[in-house]
RNA sequence: GGCCCGUUCGUCUAAGGGCUAGGACACCACCCUUUCACGGUGGUGAUACGGGUUCGAAUCCCGUACGGGCUACCA
């Protein structure tokens, strides 16, 4: 039988979700749901070093607002809990009692002294990080040098002690990755890792295979940055016993950023934001800007991260979350980094603008309007306005100098604009065409378009030479959509009154 | 330094031995529009380098260069 799909994001609650942890997320989400599997969400808080009050709910309402919530985590449930390592200390406490047991892993008790003064000992020109590895491990104190009586005694007066895995001297292990192919490995370069902490935690090493292997994962997507500890997590499978149970691995590239690695300084630099969602360091009160609040939709956000190192082969570039769902497939995802590029990012946020009906825009651009101060919305009016606008709107963030027009009566006109061409032929001309406006019953864009172009006519005037002084008129500025759907929208009463106060001004 | 991964227009990428290397973003020009956008048409622009293998290489192999990751009792 088919082993059911479950896969598994990992984060460690140390701060901002930036595009690569997201983009891990995105992936492993299409993943389970083209194979109707499971999404889990787990927190690896095994630090408490680097514990950070706030982020593991930042975490989830990133996921929330990108539409990829977990179908398994702290939060949502499930029967393979707890969802939290810091949770499941006396787990991998027994797995690494049983590894040292089995002979694959052993006790050490060297201080964080000693490793220095060895790492400084052996350090040379040629070997500038010595590691603690089978060339090294037997002239240190640990359970493989120390006699027997020894150890057992340190081990009962409570010794601070770590547990390592002890790396077989000589092996090639091959990792095969959905994405790069087979990739091999020489275990004698790979060190023996701290599979136990002294505090009792776990490090990343043993926690990722000991739940990865309890939640019954089977595939196993994470960043490229994991590739090289890969062959201590092949053998820890090996190690425990699981090795047929050992998920198929993917190792996704890094998102770059203008020079080199994205990072949250890029953002800043050049910016742009590089998290999901704004976050605010607890520690510094430095705040980084996260695209929900950049302006961008969640659509946009999911279909350019998705297409941020895989495509489905054809030119299709826009992609809803169903279809990608559809398409996707790992083995199309690119080995190599893709370098991000705000402009493309905009500019699918911009088709997804215009691509969205009014009514999916609705709730947004209220509260962003609500924000701005403008409280005298009318739904069916909001939407209306929506309607016109959003064509030209590359964020959310842009509705309002691109909307705010149509819920104030402008204060102040682009006088430079009209004056130095205003005459008095204009305004006798709008005094006609108040007169005829207020006589017109049907109130449309297009009659409006037709009255007003035969006002000029019979009054020997250019059209062109009274559309933007009416455009100021009513907007205050060059800019908004066409003058008479303005018109249309506002309504005769205001627009009237806005041709009246203008004058006045003029 | 060692190990591993990578390298097609400025950027994201297509083309997995065979047509003038295709698309998108950005940029430029023109058209549309007497606001600005949208839209339309066209253009500039790439196989890192050097060797092989082959009738034929962006594609396979080797080397070089460049970029990246890891090299913690961080993930």
């Amino acid at each position: 039988m088919e082993k059911r799909v479950r896969v598994r994001f990992a984060p460690s609650p140390t701060g901002g979700l930036h595009l690569g942890g997201m983009r891990t997320v995105l992936y492993n989400y299409l993943f389970a749901k083209q194979h109707n599997g499971d999404f889990i969400l787990r927190i690896e808080d095994t630090d408490q070093s680097r514990y950070v009050p706030g982020a593991e709910q930042y975490i989830f309402d990133c996921l929330k607002w990108a539409w990829l919530e977990p179908d398994e985590s702290p939060v949502h449930g499930g029967y393979y809990g707890p969802y939290r390592q810091s949770e499941r200390k006396d787990i991998y406490r027994k797995y690494a009692g049983q590894l040292v047991n089995d002979g694959y892993a052993y006790y050490a008790f060297d201080t964080p002294e000693e490793l220095e003064k060895m790492r400084h000992e052996l350090r040379t020109e040629s070997n500038p990080s010595p590691q603690y590895d089978h060339k090294v491990r037997m002239k240190m104190r640990n359970s493989l040098t120390l006699p027997a009586e020894e150890t057992k005694k340190l081990l009962a007066e409570n010794v601070r002690h770590v547990i390592r895995i002890k790396v077989p001297e000589h092996e090639t292990l091959i990792l095969k990755d959905m994405i790069r192919g087979e990739v091999q490995f020489d275990t004698s370069v790979v060190d023996d890792k701290v599979l136990l902490k002294a505090d009792g935690m776990p490090t990343y090493h043993l926690a990722v295979i000991v739940d990865d292997y309890l939640m019954k994962i089977s595939h196993s997507f994470r960043g490229e940055e994991w590739l090289s500890s890969a062959p201590v997590h092949i053998l820890l499978w090996k190690y425990l016993g699981w090795e047929k149970d050992m998920p198929q691995w993917a190792h996704l590239p890094l998102i770059l950023g203008p020079n080199g690695k994205l990072s949250k300084r890029d953002g800043s630099k050049y910016g742009f934001p590089v998290f999901a969602m704004n976050w605010t360091d607890p520690q510094s009160g430095e705040l980084t800007e996260g695209f929900k609040e950049k302006g961008f939709l969640p659509e946009a956000f999911i279909n350019f991260l998705a297409m941020l190192g895989w495509n489905d082969g054809t030119e299709q570039e826009i992609f809803t979350k169903e279809e990608l769902i559809q398409r996707f497939s790992m083995e199309r995802v690119h080995s190599g980094g893709a370098k991000f590029d705000y402009e493309k990012a905009k500019w699918f946020n911009h088709e997804w603008m215009k691509r969205s009906e009014a009514g999916r825009l609705e709730q947004e651009v209220k509260n962003l309007l609500l924000e701005k101060g403008i409280d005298n919305m009318d739904d069916s009016f909001l939407k209306k306005v929506i309607g016109l606008v959003k064509d030209r709107c590359v964020l959310l963030t842009d509705f309002y100098e691109q909307s705010y027009f149509f819920f104030h009566t402008p204060e102040q006109y682009d006088l430079a604009a009209v004056t130095p061409r205003w005459n008095d032929e204009k305004k006798l001309f709008f005094a006609e065409v108040i007169r005829n406006y207020e006589l017109n019953i049907d109130w449309n864009a297009e009659d409006l378009e037709i009255n007003f172009k035969e006002i000029a006519s019979v009054n020997k005037i250019k059209p062109g030479d009274v559309l933007l002084p009416f455009r100021i008129m009513l907007v205050g500025g060059k800019f908004g959509p066409g003058v008479f759907a303005i018109a249309e929208l506002l309504g005769k009463e205001e627009t009237l009154h806005r041709i009246k106060k203008a004058l006045a001004a003029f």
